[in-house]
DNA sequence: GCGACAG
DNA sequence: ATCTTGTCGC
């Protein structure tokens, strides 16, 4: 008789997480709010009963940087601009060595914990910037089960989120090409997003110009507590060039502080 | 069956 | 995600 070969340890125990991950999303995405929900207005000035003190102020970024030299060392980077000035009205970061892979569609158990950290320890200090609204570096439905890291971390910190993709991540049919032939048709020359109609009829994001006549666009799509009309507003007034200003600066925030890392662990 | 696949 | 300088153009 031959024995079954004994499988790696590695792959049985990948095989769990990944079930248990699954459930997990299932489970989550069930307290997922995809409509405006939240007490803050928007342009509110002229509007009769406008209270000072309602308006959307503090829209938060995060994002994570990695070692070149050890891709377990990270940086996560949380800052929080001012919606209308886009001046940096918090920052603060946190280094880890991060156990979880990257596979697609689990982003969330990679990321999610050092972002929820930094939110976490900013709302225990009652700091009054905390953020109204976060912008997320990586998708929001856009995702397999329609619960990427945006909505990860919007539902686990019971905060609005908006997800901003860099890459498209393939789902229900929507391919680079496909978005390219859209961004290319004449009746979408002149748009500067188009909806993400997927095979199945269900719109997943928008694609995004974010400057005039560019090439490359960035994918929204909604976290929690939030509409994808809403959603494309805040995006367009934050965005300065490709990528929304909160997620552009944390991107770079993050970037330098492992840099230095870095460098003090070359010098000795 | 094989490949694709956010960061 | 990361490897990477200068360079062409508004």
């Amino acid at each position: 008789m031959e024995e079954a070969p004994e499988e790696p340890s590695q792959s049985r125990d990948s095989w769990r997480d990944h079930q248990t991950w699954i459930t997990t999303q299932d489970i989550l995405r069930e307290k997922l709010i995809t409509e405006d929900s939240f007490s803050w207005k928007l342009s509110s000035e002229g509007e009769p009963g406008y209270k000072k003190g309602e308006e959307l102020r503090c829209v938060g970024g995060v994002d994570i940087s990695f070692s070149k030299d050890d891709p377990s060392k990270a940086c996560g980077t949380l800052v929080v601009l001012d919606f209308h000035t886009l001046q940096v009205l918090y920052q603060d970061f946190s280094f880890v060595t991060l156990q979880v892979p990257y596979v697609p569609g689990f982003l969330a158990f990679r990321e999610a914990p050092v972002l929820q950290q930094l939110l976490e320890k900013m709302k225990r200090s009652d700091n009054p910037f905390y953020p109204q609204l976060l912008l997320v570096d990586g998708n929001g439905i856009l995702h397999p089960r329609g619960f990427g890291l945006a909505c990860h971390i919007g539902v686990e910190a019971n905060l609005p989120t908006i997800g901003i993709g860099k890459n498209l991540h393939h789902v229900d049919g929507l391919t680079h090409s496909t978005v390219r032939k859209l961004l290319g048709a004449e009746e979408n020359s002149s748009k500067e997003f188009i909806n993400l109609v997927g095979c199945s009829g269900r719109i997943w994001g928008v694609a995004m110009r974010s400057t005039q006549g560019s090439i490359k666009p960035i994918f929204i799509s909604i976290g929690h507590m939030i509409s994808l009309q809403t959603a494309i507003m805040i995006v367009q007034k934050t965005c300065k060039f490709r990528v929304p200003e909160p997620i552009r600066q944390a991107d770079i925030r993050s970037r330098d502080h492992i840099r230095n890392l870095e460098m003090n662990g070359k010098v000795t």
